[in-house]
DNA sequence: GCCGTTTTCGGCCCGACTGTTTTCAGTCG
């Protein structure tokens, strides 16, 4: 069993305990399990001891090492012969966790989604301690919706509605500051809801702005601090707006950027510092003041990391990464692009073209690699045609100042394995990429011995874009 | 279940909001 389905089935057993009613802290420790193996790069087979892993005790360990060894669970088979295998998906419902789907089906005998309708509509819910009509309500629109909108959108979908609330963000009065939120600010591919952090001197008055908001279809919470709504485009979207004071705003973007496991090991951080975090600033433990910052990189500098960027959040190691001085590749960072076509094959541009707009960006050399003969579709090169192209490549060098233009091919394996140009012909190029574009429904040796070919010539540098499995 | 300058017990990240209560539990992010 390999570490992704490992950590799969330690998420179950947690959600499957989390409805048995089991010690919160002993499932977040099957949670906390997860995200270890997550963080992890060995794989699964050689971690001989998982207990030695943090957050992973005797307990987990077990569970671990059976999952690899033998690829099932008595944890998880005790767990799912008392639990219907119904429940869990019901905790994807709004306003149902863990406790309360325990109770309904403890106490209604609720086994399943369509069990949980037929007792809202008979108005059981209700009667439950703990329960009340409204969330009954609740219950009954969520089960109704289910399947009607996927669980998350793509981020590009979410970015033009992102793009429409900020065009009427930037007209309301009283904002000083507003960033995006959450698992659109780390882009990740797909996305739940769209998150703010406004920060104001006048949080009333945002507040009712934000009420003007076109296509709002309900009004989900709207305390004094958090406006939620559910917006209607192409989908149903949520939207969560938090307002702070402007002092505030660093250390709330980041406690609202995410992700849950980056905070997690920030806080424990903090912690061990003497420090405590909340979305307002960071209290000083012994005399419980509070520290704001101007941005977040003031922030992570007080933690004495370097500046962890919204992408890296997602408690994967970064923060110890940034504990050593880490930093990450910045735009201008970027020397230079050996991957480049041209009009020579498929390309937009001339070489001379492709050189000045890569000076622009800075780049201090380019390689172009336009396809060679086998590739017709894409108006690959012959050595005949490569040779010519060569001469225009010594033109851009000789033309355009400052930037050093390479000489490569993007060479086709062939289908039998050999590759599109012989050695003759490679050696006086600078820099080799070797691809498959072709035949791709060979069996997976065969497709490995051509890729072996490629990786066995001593004049290819670089294999691109194999496809995955 | 995990962990330890709080070390074999007692705490575990933190706060807002809602809906249920009548001071708080559950959910959410």
């Amino acid at each position: 069993m390999d570490k992704k389905n490992v950590i799969q089935s330690l998420e179950t057993i947690a959600t499957y305990m989390e409805i048995a009613g089991e010690n919160p802290f002993k499932i977040s420790a099957y949670r906390k399990a997860a995200a270890a193996l997550e963080r992890e790069e060995r794989t699964l087979l050689e971690i001989e001891k998982p207990e030695s892993l943090t957050g992973i005790g005797k307990g987990t360990a077990s569970v671990i090492e059976q999952l690899r060894d033998t690829g099932k669970s008595d944890v998880l088979d005790e767990l799912k012969e008392s639990i219907p295998a119904g429940l869990p998906p019901l905790l994807q419902l709004q306003s149902l966790g863990g406790k309360k789907v325990g109770k309904l089906y403890k106490e209604l005998g609720i086994t399943d989604a369509d069990s949980l309708k037929e007792a809202c509509e008979k108005q059981q819910i209700r009667e439950l301690q703990g329960f009340g009509v409204k969330t009954e309500e609740k219950i009954l629109q969520a089960l109704n919706e289910v399947g009607k909108r996927p669980e998350r959108l793509p981020v590009s979908d979410m970015l033009s509605v992102a793009e429409e609330i900020e065009e009427q963000l930037r007209t309301f009065t009283h904002i000083l500051r507003f960033e995006r939120a959450g698992s659109l600010r780390r882009i990740k591919e797909t996305v739940k809801d769209v998150d703010y952090v406004i920060s104001t001197s006048d949080a009333q008055s945002v507040r009712e702005q934000l009420k003007t908001l076109t296509d709002i279809e309900e009004i989900v919470a709207d305390g004094d601090t958090k406006v939620s709504f559910v917006l209607l485009k192409k989908h149903r979207i949520g939207v969560d707006f938090r307002l702070v004071e402007d002092e505030a705003f660093a250390t709330a973007l980041h406690h609202f950027t995410g992700s849950k496991d980056h905070h997690l090991l920030m806080r424990k951080l903090a912690k061990d510092q003497g420090k405590k975090i909340n979305e307002y600033g960071v209290e000083q433990d012994a005399a419980g003041s509070l520290v704001q910052f101007k941005d977040e990189r003031q922030f992570f500098e007080h933690f004495g990391l370097t500046y962890i960027p919204p992408e890296a959040r997602e408690g994967s190691g970064e923060i110890e990464r940034s504990r050593h001085g880490h930093s990450y590749i910045q735009l201008e960072d970027i020397q230079s692009d050996l991957h480049m076509h041209t009009v020579w094959s498929d390309g937009a541009n001339s070489v001379k073209e492709m050189a000045e707009d890569a000076k622009k960006r800075g780049y201090n050399y380019i390689c172009i690699t336009d396809h060679s003969k086998f590739l017709q579709v894409a108006n690959g090169l012959n050595e005949e045609r490569l040779a010519r192209q060569a001469e225009d490549i010594k033109d851009a060098n000789e033309h355009v100042s400052g930037i050093r233009v390479l000489k490569g091919t993007e060479m086709d394996i062939r289908p039998d394995g050999t590759l599109d140009f012989h050695n003759d012909v490679l050696q006086t190029l600078d820099f080799v990429i070797a691809s498959i574009h072709s035949s791709f429904s060979q069996s997976k040796e065969q497709i490995h011995e051509r890729l072996e070919a490629a990786f066995r010539n001593p004049f290819v540098h670089m294999i691109a874009h194999q496809r995955e499995e």
